[in-house]
RNA sequence: GGGCGCGUAGCUCAGUUGGUUAGAGCGCCUGCUUCACACGCAGGAGGUCACAGGUUCGAGUCCUGUCGCGCCCACCA
């Protein structure tokens, strides 16, 4: 026996008297995947499915765990409709971001990457993503989920890094990918370029500086506004709109740059919008897109001004050296003195921060290389247009297509040093390049051994864009990448929507020719209790461990479901979680009640063979529950195959708690009797609860598995775990509409007596006489079911066809019957004087309360609040005495 | 500047193509140690579905507008 073996609960002993989900959730974790519980079968209907690789950047947070939790109840749902069902796990070695992180380890140590270097460097990072990626993978054992760990995956893995570099080349070949000068949002913290994606715009209160340009050969000037006065140092023109009658005239003159005293050109272009500011801008080709765009339509020299640190540039004398904001301050004061500036305004403007390291980001021209994503795009955008994947909820299509229409080259290069090293080779002698899928030895074009390996390394989505093929074994043909390409489903958050999604749908066109998923899900964001996104910088974070440790695992998944309607985010609370806890609580009370009622009853723990279909014998709480069985599996199979992951949840615990416990059990109570052994009630019994947890399951595994291993323990041609047992499917057979009836009407009958009997007020302990009149089935219903109604209402039932000879006052009527309670003399007398007591009461507060509403110093000197708050209360005292007073009458 | 979404019970939210009396959980009130469960049982209060119009036999659900809130995209100094 395997030391996981062992570690399964003893048998079929009954469940002990409280819920401890840390006590059993970690040894099924770990058996279902000793046990080979996921491994997948052969053959069948094929469902795949690849993880969003989580950042080896640390450990798992909410919005993982809930993530994880939709595709886990997705992916055993499959399983257990029998398909050969892959979840693919694995990481993503997060260029960046992973660098970052260590990084910081290293300045604790009061280090730097460049006193490691390059290597030494690349082995502590490969230290952390060891020591990262085990978290990550015990993290999500612990939380169920039930991935195939003989495939998992990391982006740099050899096998994906011979992917990124045969995509690499192969978009080189194909000219789809070029090395250039061009403009590049630059993080001079991180000290590399960066993609449009990876830098946030943020609103920041500035200033609009008005800059006086004297112009040559006059004493006029022009007056250009900027909001970034250093940057003045490199302008190389200024710009005004042709259309613009005001400045026509000065076209192709100069002006004098201040502090600089460069004589730079007046050109016409539409970057000056006339009515914008003065209707002059400055044109700085080397730091600013729009006019890099524009220098190069008129052939302007740039002028570097702001190095890769963001200090000033010897070009620019003597601000040489300043970081970019002291330089600013001292290019105002010498605008300032040589009498330049014109004024200065409050203004609000937006400016690019690193995603990684919130550094304000530089604009400059930089040689890096990029992926030309037009041609790219065009078959990604067809694809969803054609149906070929369906995004939902399906206005994620709209936001989808939108950025592909107006998509624009991606940088892919990295000044980092963790990543997938760019396969391209750089000639001393000739400068030619060289891009290989082998390491070349010397150069393509003059043959020179002088080569050297480009030193950048590529963005980190380049290779999660290939994630769907490279971890079935792409480039080469393997028979799981024939098998489970394209895949299924994506389930991934909105966040890495153009990041992720939108790249692997143009590089799994590009290179597979297919689609990479033929589904895309996309959930919400994990909030807490005021609504606030989680974040550690906040400090308001929900650490899955913790909450898992607390509630339990299968509540903490019940309760992220519960709000995972598609479209919204997912308000996380420690109550929600409590009563998701007690929901399972529970569950496995109803299960340590049968089970000790099995032992009385001599029936020993047994699951029945095959799939649910009709109750044994004609109960009718059986052919009821069946009935109510059938139709949940039916919605659940469906809010499953749709997302609709709150309606699942909501399904089996309506279904289990408020139909299998509060009625079905209660009901099956009359009948259970001591050593009655496994008789048809049993039978539909144990049916009936096996048929629930497997219901329940993909939503609580861990619970789930723990009952149904103590029932199953004797059923010898069961499944090894109920993780491969089948889901329910829904059987019309089983669909019972005179027994569904039948239950409303004896709901209704308990439900109106209860009613009843609390509003007057009765001891729970009085058994009652009463007569149910009805012209119709009731009375069929409360004959055939007077044991349970004389239990659940403490009723005595007489039967009378037709109706109640009086209004009674203890009656309630329904259209199918009137039930009238037989109170007596010395109920009623206790009623009476409990009444009358009631009544006295409430009389004199209300005399108390008009008393005091009638008094105008309290009118003029009460708050408004307090006034109107007593006003409603007496009303509400008078309502109540009057119904007081109404029951009074009726009972005397 | 474009685009998307939200505003329903005290709180957090469901309510898929418009259809009989708008739901859940928590919280609140009342009563119950009923032999599985007080992480429980039973009963109850609480909603002009943001506002104003419109379409319809019928609107929380569709249309228009207003107000409030959030998110995404965008090269205007």
């Amino acid at each position: 026996m395997s030391q996981s073996e062992q570690a399964r609960p003893a048998g079929a002993a009954i469940p002990d008297k409280t819920y401890e989900p840390q006590r059993f959730e970690p040894a099924w974790a770990q058996w279902w995947i000793d046990n080979g519980i996921f491994d997948i079968p052969a053959g069948g209907e094929m469902f795949s499915l690849v993880i969003p690789p989580p950042n080896v950047t640390g450990s798992l947070h909410m919005g993982h765990m809930l993530e994880h939790t939709e595709i886990d109840v997705t992916i055993r749902w499959h399983r257990m409709l029998g398909h050969a069902t892959l979840w693919l796990p694995g990481t993503d070695h997060a260029g960046i971001a992973t660098q970052m992180v260590v990084e910081r380890e290293l300045a604790k140590e009061g280090q730097t990457r460049h006193d490691l270097g390059r290597d030494a460097f690349e082995q502590r990072v490969w230290q952390w993503k060891e020591q990262s990626g085990g978290t990550i993978k015990k993290q999500m054992v612990r939380l169920g989920a039930s991935c195939d760990w003989s495939r998992e995956r990391f982006t740099l893995d050899p096998g994906l890094s011979r992917a990124v570099r045969e995509v690499f080349v192969r978009l080189y070949e194909k000219g789809l990918i070029y090395r250039g000068a061009y403009m590049v949002n630059w993080c001079p913290r991180c000290h590399t370029a960066l993609s449009d994606l990876e830098v946030d715009r943020t609103e920041t209160d500035g200033h609009l500086w008005h800059i006086r340009y004297p112009i040559v050969g006059s004493d006029q000037f022009l007056t250009v506004a900027t909001t970034r006065p250093e940057t003045m140092l490199g302008d190389t023109a200024v710009a005004i709109n042709a259309a613009d009658e005001r400045y026509l005239h000065l076209h192709g003159g100069n002006v004098l740059l201040p502090v600089m005293n460069r004589e730079i050109p007046i050109i016409c272009d539409d970057l000056a919008d006339p009515e914008f500011g003065t209707g002059v801008v400055k044109v700085t080709p080397a730091h600013d897109p729009n006019d890099f765009e524009a220098g190069r339509r008129h052939n302007l020299p740039q002028i570097r001004v702001i190095d890769n640190d963001a200090k000033m540039t010897a070009e620019t004398g003597r601000f040489a050296g300043l970081d970019r904001y002291e330089a600013r301050k001292q290019v105002l004061e010498a605008l300032e003195a040589g009498g330049y500036l014109e004024k200065t305004e409050e203004y609000r403007l937006s400016a690019g921060a690193c995603q990684r390291c919130k550094t304000t980001v530089e604009p400059l021209v930089s040689t890096q290389w990029f992926a030309r994503m037009k041609p790219l795009a065009e078959p990604a955008i067809a694809a969803v247009a054609d149906g070929r994947i369906r995004f939902i909820p399906e206005n994620w299509t709209k936001t989808y297509n939108e950025w592909m229409y107006n998509i624009r080259d991606w940088c892919v290069s990295r000044q980092l040093w963790w990543g997938h090293r760019i396969p391209a080779w750089h000639c001393a002698d000739c400068g030619g390049v060289t891009v290989s899928r082998e390491d070349p030895s010397a150069c393509q074009a003059c043959g020179s051994a002088a080569i050297a390996q480009d030193t950048d390394v590529l963005d980190t989505w380049f290779s999660s864009g290939l994630w769907p093929f490279s971890t079935l074994g792409w480039p080469d043909q393997t028979p799981d990448l024939a098998r489970f390409y394209p895949t299924s489903l994506l389930i991934t958050g909105f966040d890495i929507l153009f990041f992720w999604v939108a790249r692997m749908v143009m590089l799994g066109m590009e290179c597979m020719g297919d689609v990479p998923f033929r589904q895309v899900y996309i959930h919400g964001l994990v909030r807490d209790a005021d609504k606030q996104k989680m974040s550690k910088t906040k400090g308001n974070v929900i650490d899955p461990l913790v909450v898992t440790e607390k509630y339990g695992t299968d509540a903490v998944r019940m309760t992220l479901l519960q709000g995972a309607a598609p479209g919204t985010d997912i308000v996380l609370t420690e109550e929600r979680m409590a009563a998701a806890r007690a929901f399972a609580n529970k569950i496995w009370n109803a299960a340590r009640f049968l089970m000790m009622n099995m032992e009385t009853s001599g029936v020993e723990p047994w699951i029945p063979e095959g799939p649910i279909g009709k109750p044994e014998g004609d109960a009718m709480e059986d052919r009821w529950i069946f009935s109510r069985f059938h139709r949940t599996a039916e919605s659940m199979n469906r809010a499953i195959a749709n997302f609709r992951y709150h309606e699942a949840a909501q399904l089996a615990w309506g279904f289990v708690w408020h139909e299998f416990c509060d009625w079905y059990v209660e009901l099956k109570k009359l009948r259970f009797s001591a050593g009655s052994g496994l008789n048809a009630d049993w039978r539909n019994i144990l049916a009936l609860f096996e048929g629930s947890l497997r219901l329940l399951h993909p939503v609580m595994p861990f619970l789930t598995e723990e009952l149904w291993q103590r029932l199953a323990v004797n059923s010898p041609g069961r499944p090894r775990s109920i993780a491969q047992a089948r889901f329910p499917q829904p059987d019309p057979q089983g669909i019972d509409e005179a027994a569904e009836k039948d239950m409303d009407l004896l709901q209704e009958i308990v439900t109106a007596a209860r009613n009843l009997r609390a509003e007057l007020k009765i001891d729970p302990k009085d058994q009652l006489s009463a007569t149910l009149y009805s012209e119709g089935r009731a009375l069929t219903v409360a004959r055939e079911q007077s044991a349970a109604i004389a239990r659940f209402a403490g009723l005595d039932l007489a039967l009378r066809p037709g109706h109640a000879p009086t209004m009674a006052g203890a009656m309630r009527a329904t259209p199918d019957f009137e039930l009238v309670l037989a109170v007596s003399d010395t109920q009623l007398a206790a009623l009476k004087q409990r009444l009358e007591k009631e009544i006295a009461q409430l009389e004199k507060t209300i005399t108390n309360s008009e008393r005091q509403l009638g008094d105008e110093k309290f009118i003029g000197r009460a708050p408004d609040h307090i006034v109107a708050g007593m006003r409603e209360k007496l009303g509400e005292y008078r309502a109540q005495v009057d119904k007081s007073r109404q029951v009074l009458a009726g009972l005397a």
